[in-house]
Order: structure tokens, then C-alpha cells, then sequence
DNA sequence: AGCACGCCGACT
DNA sequence: GTCGGCGTGCTC
């Protein structure tokens, strides 16, 4: 989109009267505020960054426009700071300005919140710091004498090329005194770079692999749309290991042929992306450029200035990506588009697949939604026309997708303190004897979720929330996986005192780890769990050496079933396939239809057909069912018309209303304020308050109040409206949730 | 979110 | 008599 919006200024700034600008800070109570304009700052775009003074201190902002501005009470001039400077950054796009507020109008976060996830990187906004580099100098000075090392060093920088000592000293093979000397001297000159060193261009000649018809059909429309400068969003819906990548890869490519046109990758979690990165530098020639929440500062900063500039074209990151400040977006892919870890469960509530969607709309350039199991959510709106659907349904190269049956537990249950039932220990023997590989699946850390007492029946919880605290074997000790919240594991029961009568209740991954290496003592096992991946390199050794088959078995929680590769592994075993259905929620059934799918997708990827065992206690259930007769578009069509008749998302709308605070009296007397004054509507319906299933966390009581809307019609008003003429009890947090996921 | 202003306990 | 605890409330 053009850079219009010339900032106007509404009369010529004098002394006595001076121009005014809407500044929006990164600070989450406001709206834009009012600042005036020295007559010593000329011109100011909408989108340009400005550092202003704020009660003290000295923030960098961003000059918002005018148009829309609700009129509220403006100050009189005297009331009003001047802004000190301006940024010598590129000023925010339009279509980025215009997503700030749309996310915030519709989110019901303060602008300003959502603008401090756009500059979530303070270093940025200050000068990059510069580093001494060598170019040739005065070489002609008499007064000098050329030693051999000085030649050496006048060899290296006759190119021209800005070096810096120690990168001179080492190719000269002289010490970096000699080169600092020569500076001293005048016969080298230093120029001062930035240490930020630019990202290299991907290679758009490069070609990718030879594409099934299925992808050729999809990667043809994805490319048309990339030359049609509009918005277009595509559901590239294709079976585990159909070749999604590929696919999007094309689009990738083709949209790098429009000069300047920058292209963002969602991914639900950087974990997974060390395969995804090997794949893209084998297409493309060089590394995208990274973000996500625990990148180094500098590297950072090196990328949210590229990505301003325009000088980094590809950028692959998780949710927070979606609000760097892109010039001009050629492109969005989202990746795995069902994953839940796309929903921002904190400060802004919003969910990155939707906002991508209007993040594309507003710049005005297609987008895919990618996954092999997508959401209801995108599913409706493929059906409804909104989406273009382009669907695989084959698996690329030869394979086949895996077999699958399930495991009725009652019938063939597993012995006593054990999780596996004989059926599937021989499967894992037989598949070891081939020299292929097994993944087990159970999406619980830690050894037991529950710690007991024999004795007084007292069962172990956090102090600051109401849930069970999770015994870690390998690390020793008892984890709250709510807070955080750590303790050693008691050797007497914390009431009764009695020893030696605490037991641990359930399995987790650590305790079937226990169960498989007593029954497989010569396999080569690995719990991978979020405790074992700490880091994006720990991970991308431990990947490899799994894809490698270093690895017999591997036995994860979900972060396993997220689109890793491993070409020996033909069985997997869910050891809990009820697990997800149990307590459910709103998605429950589709959550967990999802995991599976996705979980058995990673059996029989290469030459050999993979098998996938699933132990349940109710195998009658519809997802269950649907998973065993390979039929998920009758479970789908039947999730969504269930969905339709109760007028639930994505036909209705759910708002989440959470109150919390350290007194539960004046929590619940919130609640109470609020259900006196709950919208009363045709077609809305309010429910709560009640207590959220998890009470209490760090200290704080939840209580949850739900507002149903059968219409799909935005409710942001009435929501707002509602809480902004409900009194409000001191000492409690409300917070608003536009479309919940999770209701805990 | 910061930061200031403000009103009650242990120190030079 | 002051330094400072963090509770409340404002920031153009």
C-alpha cells in the first residue's frame, strides 16, 4: 500500500500557535495522545517514530493519524509537551497503523498495548552501534616504511573491502597491532560500520523439487494470486507428509520475484523449524531471518531493523511476528494453522491465524493457511467460499499413510503399575526386531500427575494454586505446571508425617520411560518433552539424531507430533487416547482428533508403511471411530453441525469475561456487578460467574463468566459497553477474551 | 507499564 | 527528626 497520509498539519505551527500530533505510545492505558511540534521538526509522516516526554521519562512512539479519532476532550495547549525528536527509522506503514487498531478494536486491548508488540525491541529504536573497520589509506607517505607484515596487510585491503583488525590481522597473518598501528599512521583509514551485518538475499533461480500433480495444481493458483496484488487467502489442507511445504515454497518464490515484497512464515513454535530451516536453505540458498520470543538481543535487533528496511525478504517466526513492521508483505503463510499455541493466552488476547488473516487483508496480499488437519473455524470458511481450498490427498513419493486400529483397553488391560497392554508391547518388539523405529505418545510430563498419601489419602498441591503438584523423577523434585513453583519431593507425608507411605498416582512420559526400558533394556530410548528440548540447538541435535535412527524409541508429549520427519519410525503407540476427550471443552473432540491425526502422521513417512496403535478405554467414541474408519470428513461435517446447532463458534461467538484477584470475596462481588448489568439482548446469553476449573493460580481466585452470541456479528460493542458501566471492585483484574480457546 | 506523590515505621 | 515501605492514580 502507498504511503499516503502526508501528516497535515492544520495551520502553519507559530510560537502561539503550534502544531499539534497524535502520538500513540507503547504503553498499554491509551489511546493516541496529544503532543506539539517544534518549529524546529519539519514535515512528520503518519507512522514516523518520535521520542516524546511521558510523565517523566522519555518513550519512543509512533505520530497516529487523525482520521478516526473518536473526538474526546481535547487539552489546551499550555496542558501539552512537545515531541523532542524524531527517529531516523522508517515510518510505520499504513496498512501496519491501520492493524494496530483493528487489532485493538477488536482484541479490546488499548491501542497502545498492541502497538508495544510491534515495538517489542528497544534496541532497535536507538542507533546501531557501529565497529572500527580498515580501508587503505595514505600509502604513499614517505615518511612510512613498508615492513613485510605492513605489505601483507596493503595486499589484503587493496580490494577495497571495509575489514575489521582482527578479520586483516588473520588473513595477513600479522598481529592486530600492526593494523592499529598502520591506522595511527594514516595508511589505513577507519570507516565505522554498523556491527548488524545485512541479511543475505534468498536465490530466486534456485528451483524446488519435482511436484506431484496434486502440488502442481495448488502451487499454480498460489503463484497466480501472488501477481494479483490483492487479498487472497487459500486453505492448503493436505495429509501428513502430502508435501505442504513444497507447495507454499512456490508461492514463497514466486512472490520474491516482486520487488521489495517481503514474505512472513507463522510457525506455532520455533522448536520445530530446524528441519523446516535445513529445507528452506536447501530451496533458497541462505537462512530466513528468525524472530520469536528468546532470540538474543542483538540478533533481534538486527532482524526488527531488516524487517523495517525491507532488507530482510523472508522471516519465519512464531505469533509476535505477525506485528514487526514490515514495508511492504508480499505474502503469508501460517503454517499448521489448527495449532493452539497460535492463541496469545496472555496480555493481548488475540490468536495469530485470525489477526494473519486481517494482517493480509490490510496489506493486501494472499495468504495460506497450511495443516493437515485445519480448524473447524478455517474449515467453515473454506466451505462458505472465503477461503480457496486446495486439497492433497496423497502422501508424497511412495509412501502411504499408516495403518490404524485401536487397543480396547478393557479387554486387554495392562498389568498392574503399568501402561502399556500386551498388544502393543509385542507390536514394539516386532517392530524392533525389524530395526525400525517406535514413538510413544502420552501428553503428560513428569512421572505422575498426582503424589498420595497411602495413609491419610493427602494428595500434594501447590501452595499458591489449586492443582496437583507433578513429580519430576529425572530432576527430583515436584513442579507446579500452572506457576511454575518448584519443591523437593518429601520423604514423610506433609500431613500425617508418616514415611514411606507416599505413591505416585498416573503415568506421565518419565515413568513410562521407566516401564519401557525395563521391557526393552537393549533399546535406545528418548523422553522428548518440553523439559528435555531446552534449547533450539539441544533440539535440532536431538531431531537429528532421532531422524538419524540413533534413537529405538522415543516417547513424547505433543511437542512430538509437530512435523518432524523421521523416515525409520513405523509405530506409533498412543498410550492415552482419551486423555484430551476427558473435562471437554467447546474443541476438545477436535483438538484431539487433531493431535492424532497429526501424532500418526509421523509413522511410515519413507518407503515402509507405517502402523498406529491407539489404547482406549471407550473406542466408541466419534473420534475415535473416526480415526480407526480413516473417515474425518463425516467426525468434521458432524463436529460442525453440532457447532451449527448450538450456534457456536465459528456460527456464534463466545466472549470470555476473567476476573482474578487475591480476595475472593471481592472477586466474586465483581462477578456479581457484572451479572446485575449482563447485556439482555435477543440472542445474547451470559453464564457466571463461576469458579474457573483451575480456582486459584500464583495467588490469584478466577472466577469466568462466558457471553454467548448465536449471531456472528462482531460483540466487541456490547462487550465494552457492558464493562465500562459495571462498577468495578478495587483489587480485581478483568480481563476480556474474544473468542476463548482455553477455559481453564 | 513506569513513575510520582503520599502517608506510616526504624534509623543517622 | 529523615529514609523508605509500596498503595493509589496519572500520564498529552
Amino acid at each position: 500500500m502507498a504511503q499516503s497520509h502526508l501528516f497535515d498539519r492544520q495551520e502553519k505551527a507559530t510560537a502561539s500557535n503550534p502544531c499539534r500530533v497524535k502520538v500513540l505510545l507503547p504503553v498499554p492505558f491509551s489511546g493516541p495522545l496529544d503532543y506539539l511540534l517544534p518549529a524546529t521538526i519539519g514535515e512528520l509522516h503518519a507512522g514516523s517514530l518520535v521520542k516524546v516526554p511521558l510523565s517523566g521519562r522519555i518513550v519512543v512512539g509512533v505520530v497516529w493519524p487523525f482520521k478516526n479519532q473518536p473526538e474526546q476532550k481535547t487539552l489546551p495547549d499550555n496542558k501539552l509537551k512537545y515531541v523532542l525528536e524524531t527517529i531516523d527509522l522508517l515510518p510505520f506503514p499504513e496498512d501496519l497503523i491501520e492493524f494496530v487498531d483493528w487489532v485493538s478494536a477488536y482484541t479490546l486491548a488499548p491501542q497502545g498495548a498492541v502497538l508495544k508488540m510491534c515495538l517489542s525491541c528497544p534496541q532497535a529504536l536507538e542507533p546501531v552501534p557501529v565497529k572500527h573497520h580498515y580501508i587503505a589509506g595514505n600509502i604513499d607517505d614517505p615518511a612510512q616504511r613498508i615492513t613485510s607484515g605492513r605489505e601483507k596487510v596493503l595486499n589484503i585491503v587493496a580490494d577495497g573491502i571495509p575489514r575489521t583488525a582482527a578479520d586483516i590481522a588473520a588473513k595477513a597473518a600479522v598481529g592486530e597491532s600492526v593494523v592499529r598501528a598502520m591506522a595511527t599512521k594514516a595508511m589505513l583509514s577507519v570507516v565505522d560500520l554498523p556491527v548488524d551485518s545485512p541479511f543475505r538475499q534468498p536465490d530466486i533461480t534456485l528451483t524446488g523439487p519435482v511436484l506431484s500433480s496434486e502440488q502442481e495444481v495448488a502451487a499454480l493458483a498460489i503463484r497466480a494470486a501472488v501477481w494479483v496484488q490483492g487479498f487472497k487467502p487459500f486453505l492448503l489442507d493436505g495429509v501428513t507428509g502430502s508435501g505442504k511445504t513444497e507447495v507454499y515454497f512456490e508461492g514463497l518464490a514466486e512472490a520474491l520475484q516482486v520487488p521489495g515484497a517481503q514474505v512472513l512464515v507463522l510457525v506455532p513454535e520455533i522448536a520445530l523449524t530446524s528441519q523446516w530451516l535445513e529445507r528452506f536453505e536447501d530451496r533458497f540458498g541462505v537462512a530466513p531471518a528468525i524472530w520469536h520470543s528468546d532470540i538474543g538481543t542483538a540478533e533481534r535487533r538486527r532482524v526488527w531493523r531488516a524487517v523495517s528496511s525491507g532488507d530482510a525478504r523472508v522471516v519465519v517466526g512464531a505469533r509476535s511476528a505477525l506485528f514487526l513492521p514490515f514495508r511492504q508483505l508480499g505474502f503469508i503463510v501460517v503454517d499448521e494453522e489448527h495449532d493452539p499455541s497460535f492463541k496469545q493466552e496472555e496480555g493481548v488476547l488475540y490468536h495469530a491465524r485470525d489477526m494473519a488473516v486481517v494482517r493480509a487483508k490490510l496489506a493486501a496480499c494472499p495468504l495460506v493457511l497450511a495443516s493437515a488437519t485445519p480448524s473447524i473455524e478455517t474449515l467453515v470458511n473454506a466451505k462458505e467460499g472465503r477461503y480457496e481450498a486446495l486439497i492433497m490427498r496423497e502422501r508424497h513419493g511412495s509412501a502411504v499413510l499408516p495403518e490404524m486400529k485401536f487397543i480396547d483397553m478393557r479387554a486387554e488391560p495392562p498389568e498392574a503399575g503399568m501402561w502399556l497392554s500386551p498388544i502393543l508391547v509385542k507390536e514394539i518388539e516386532a517392530t524392533l526386531a525389524a530395526r525400525e523405529q517406535v514413538m510413544l505418545f502420552l501428553n503428560r510430563r513428569g512421572y505422575a500427575p498426582l503424589t498420595l498419601c497411602r495413609t491419610c489419602g493427602h494428595r500434594i498441591e501447590c501452595p499458591s494454586c489449586s492443582a496437583w503438584l507433578v513429580e519430576h523423577r529425572f530432576k527430583r523434585e515436584l513442579q507446579c505446571h500452572h506457576c511454575g513453583h518448584t519443591e523437593e519431593i518429601p520423604k514423610a507425608c506433609p500431613t500425617c508425617k508418616k514415611e514411606e507411605t507416599l505413591v505416585a498416582c498416573g503415568p506421565g512420559v518419565e515413568r513410562l520411560f521407566e516401564e519401557v526400558i525395563a521391557r526393552f533394556p537393549t533399546a535406545k530410548v528418548s523422553v522428548v518433552t518440553s523439559d528435555t528440548m531446552t534449547s533450539p540447538t539441544s533440539t535440532g541435535q536431538m531431531i537429528a539424531q532421532i531422524a538419524e535412527g540413533g534413537v529405538d524409541i522415543i516417547i513424547g508429549t505433543q511437542i512430538v507430533t509437530k512435523g518432524y520427519h523421521f523416515p525409520g519410525l513405523t509405530l506409533v503407540g498412543v498410550v492415552d487416547a482419551d486423555l484430551g476427550l476427558r473435562g471437554g471443552d467447546l474443541r476438545a473432540g477436535e483438538r484431539t482428533f487433531q493431535q492424532l491425526v497429526q501424532v500418526s502422521g509421523r509413522a511410515g513417512r519413507a518407503e515402509k508403511k507405517g502402523r498406529v496403535y491407539l489404547q482406549t478405554y471407550e473406542p466408541e467414541h466419534p473420534v475415535v471411530a473416526a480415526l480407526l474408519s480413516g473417515d474425518s470428513e463425516s467426525f468434521l461435517e458432524l463436529e460442525q453441525s453440532i457447532r451449527q446447532s448450538h450456534a457456536m463458534p465459528p456460527y456464534g461467538r463466545l466472549v470470555a469475561i476473567i476476573l482474578s484477584g487475591p480476595d475472593i470475596g471481592a472477586v466474586i462481588e465483581q462477578g456479581r456487578a457484572l451479572a446485575a448489568t449482563a447485556p439482555a439482548e435477543d440472542g445474547i446469553a451470559v453464564v457466571g460467574p463461576a469458579p474457573a476449573p483451575l480456582t486459584r493460580v500464583r495467588g490469584q481466585y478466577r472466577f469466568r463468566m462466558l457471553l454467548h452470541s448465536r449471531s456472528r456479528d462482531k460483540v466487541q460493542g456490547i462487550v465494552s459497553e457492558w464493562v465500562r458501566r459495571s462498577k468495578k471492585i478495587k483489587g480485581v483484574r478483568l480481563r476480556v477474551d474474544i473468542d476463548p480457546y482455553s477455559f481453564m
